[in-house]
DNA sequence: ATCGCAGCCTGTACGC
DNA sequence: TGCGTACAGGCTGCGA
């Protein structure tokens, strides 16, 4: 599932191509949901002839600044991955959106589930103003996240994946994040204390510059995998302390890691080193 | 204010 | 081996 760490790897992957300066050509689409609201003529129809002036990242969305002031907007969502290619390449059948730049390089978007959205908007901000601020930035400081705590009676789970509170975390990273801060998923936001809040922060941000370090995490060998805009895999996945590591020890404690299910989402937890107040 | 759930979608893992 | 079924989860929208 591409979280913060992913989309920054994929960023990245898309910067080292240098791609402003670069004009759409050719749009081919054939899953209209991953562009709705806009039809899909509509949508191709905005991106047609205009030119790539930057390529950036903001939480969990890719945002491609175009001329014109136009602004697409990706998110993978499940599935969704973003590969460059030449425009000669082998397609295949989960590749739902192609853009066609010019230079015989093509950005497709793959995406089995095809839960993932694309927009093209002159109002990015509409969208992009609703969430939290960015975790590896000067916005999400000790005192800030201090008093957004206190203020809360949600559960930590829903709220760190709660894009309006803190834009990035996804499932992946908030269970890794509140092993490294020693932090049950079930605690209430106001019952922490200004250390354990301070813990916390500190994790959250550890655990991402992990994640992008090591180039996002790719879970198995399923089709809808995260990758890189090469093809390559991320390699955090070796690095995982608790997520997807049931029944295995924990490498701080030695207990057994547990599953369980907090805000309908699989939680993986240190029973003994998160024992608080559940 | 906060939570729970359905829906979106399809590959994968599991049971028989 | 093959079939059917449950499950996975980011996000939205709705109802409790």
């Amino acid at each position: 599932m591409p979280e913060l760490p992913e989309v920054e790897t994929v960023v990245r992957g898309l910067q080292a191509l240098r791609l402003p300066g670069r004009r759409i050509q050719r749009v081919w689409l054939d899953c209209p949901s991953m562009v709705a609201p806009l039809a899909p003529a509509e949508f191709a129809r905005r991106l047609q002839g205009r030119r790539i002036t930057g390529v950036a990242r903001r939480a969990k969305y890719i945002v491609i600044s175009l001329s014109g002031g136009w602004t697409l907007l990706g998110h993978l969502r499940m599935t969704g991955q973003l590969a460059a290619l030449a425009s000669g390449a082998p397609r295949d059948r989960h590749q739902h959106l192609v853009i066609g730049l010019d230079r015989g390089l093509e950005l497709r978007c793959r995406d089995t589930r095809k839960f993932g959205r694309w927009l093209v908007t002159d109002d990015p901000g509409a969208i992009l103003s609703r969430l939290g601020p960015e975790p590896l930035s000067r916005d999400f400081s000790a005192a800030w996240l201090r008093g957004r705590l206190r203020h809360t009676a949600r559960r930590l789970k829903p709220l760190l994946l709660d894009q309006a509170f803190l834009a990035g975390l996804g499932n992946i990273y908030v269970d890794e994040a509140l092993w490294a801060a020693r932090l049950g998923p079930m605690r209430r936001a106001d019952s922490l204390t200004a250390a354990e809040a301070a813990r916390l922060r500190l994790a959250i941000r550890r655990v991402l510059s992990q994640g992008i370090r090591h180039g996002g995490t790719t879970l198995g060998e399923g089709l809808g995998n995260f990758k890189l805009v090469s093809g390559r895999q991320g390699g955090h996945q070796r690095w995982l302390q608790v997520f997807h590591r049931a029944g295995r020890p924990c490498r701080r404690c030695g207990a057994v890691i547990q599953r369980l299910v907090v805000a309908q989402r699989g939680t993986h937890i240190c029973p003994v080193c998160q024992n608080g107040n559940h």
